[in-house]
DNA sequence: TTGCTCCTCACGTCACGTGAGGTGGC
DNA sequence: TTGCTCCTCACGTCACGTGAGGTGGC
């Protein structure tokens, strides 16, 4: 016979563990030695490792209770769908290896791919980095409202550019006029309120929102 | 600007969760409009968006709140302690499904992998389930009280055995004597109250203690 | 007497979930 | 008026953790 303290430890789990499954009616209390301590016999073994086997598989302990009066048929079933949400658990641990590396690299994670590559361009194209964070949030407010349309968005962005001509991908300091069109065209169509403010800008002799300049006479 | 719904669907997260994260102080509360609805910019999406995959990949809030507040280098590092906890549950998982799957096969994991030999070599010398079962529930409690002493065991009785004669590794339906006669000698050694009840047995006029008979006069 | 293991309450923890009851603009 | 999204309490949940205060045999 075992008492409680070489029960838990030989399965792996706290005494408090053990104490609240007998709480709970999961695992019976057992007889009581002239002292009032719980004695356990191999059948508590066997019982308690099954719950700790379920439970750090992540299985509810209200539902561990159903499995365990289960004939060995619906327990066998049951642990085909056990593992499936295991294997699905690695799957999400492997996604959030990957985020993290991301975040770890300075990726903020709040804008989808296509814009990710859409900003590197911009970076690419030598526009100042507080522009490009401006830019970033722009995105980010589009993306959290209207998702669906992002893609749509950015394939017409660089259809656009292409008709306009080539983006300039090299490492210029002076942004293309071509793509300083582009920006602005995008500008525009982000928001209403953008247009409205370029109208307000020009009414006051400037021209352009990418690159602000002081209209010619 | 967006409203909290928004927000917590972009980042995926609960509308609770985001407002919890106001209440810890770990997401700084924004403007409300004049209806009293909260209105978030970008930085609370770049903001949310890392509280997610940080809690989503295990790390307790108290330690993201840390770790918003630190600079890029200690970040990264942190990032690199994460991305090891994130591997160690990976293959804490891939454990547990091993273990899952020997449970939906019927095995108990009750008992050390050499007690499991030991046991499917009782069963292959044909003793009888019931016994098989019993010799289990001993091993339990053996290895329960004693873990550190079970391979030695296993390994002084298989010896044992050598020096008996080979084991009955045939299915006979009765045990070979030699077999019996190890048996039996390691149920004495198993406790000293097995040598007492096989004493008090004795005198009753019976013999053994893995088989039982009358004895011969 | 000291140390160790056990005992029973009973409140605490963590990260939200879940109503209850109410407001504001279409 | 109805529907929808938002608001603030405030108690509930899950699986135990963590003292508090006490007992029993070496």
């Amino acid at each position: 016979m075992l008492t409680i303290g070489r029960l838990a430890s030989y399965a792996g789990v706290t005494i408090r563990a053990v104490r609240h499954y007998h709480q709970i009616g999961l695992l019976p209390e057992p007889e009581r030695d002239a002292s009032g301590y719980r004695t356990y016999d191999a059948a508590a073994v066997v019982r308690l490792v099954r719950i700790r086997t379920l439970a750090e598989a992540g299985v509810p302990l209200a539902r561990v209770r159903e499995l365990l009066d289960a004939d060995a048929e619906t327990f066998a079933a049951a642990t085909t769908g056990i593992d499936r949400q295991l294997r699905s658990q690695i799957r999400t641990l492997q996604e959030h290896r990957r985020r993290i590396a991301r975040l770890g690299g300075g990726d903020t994670l709040a804008v989808p791919a296509e814009v990710v590559d859409y900003l590197d361009r911009l970076r690419a194209a030598g526009v100042p980095p507080i522009a490009v964070q401006a830019e970033r949030d722009g995105w980010i407010l589009m993306a959290a409202r209207w998702p669906d349309a992002i893609p749509g968005m950015m394939a017409e962005l660089f259809a656009q550019a292409e008709a306009d001509g080539e983006l300039a991908m090299q490492e210029e300091v002076t942004p293309d006029p071509a793509f300083v069109r582009l920006m602005d065209a995008f500008a525009d169509a982000a928001h209403p309120v953008v247009r409205r403010l370029r109208g307000l800008v020009a009414d006051r002799g400037w021209t352009g929102w990418t690159v602000v300049e002081k209209r010619r006479p």
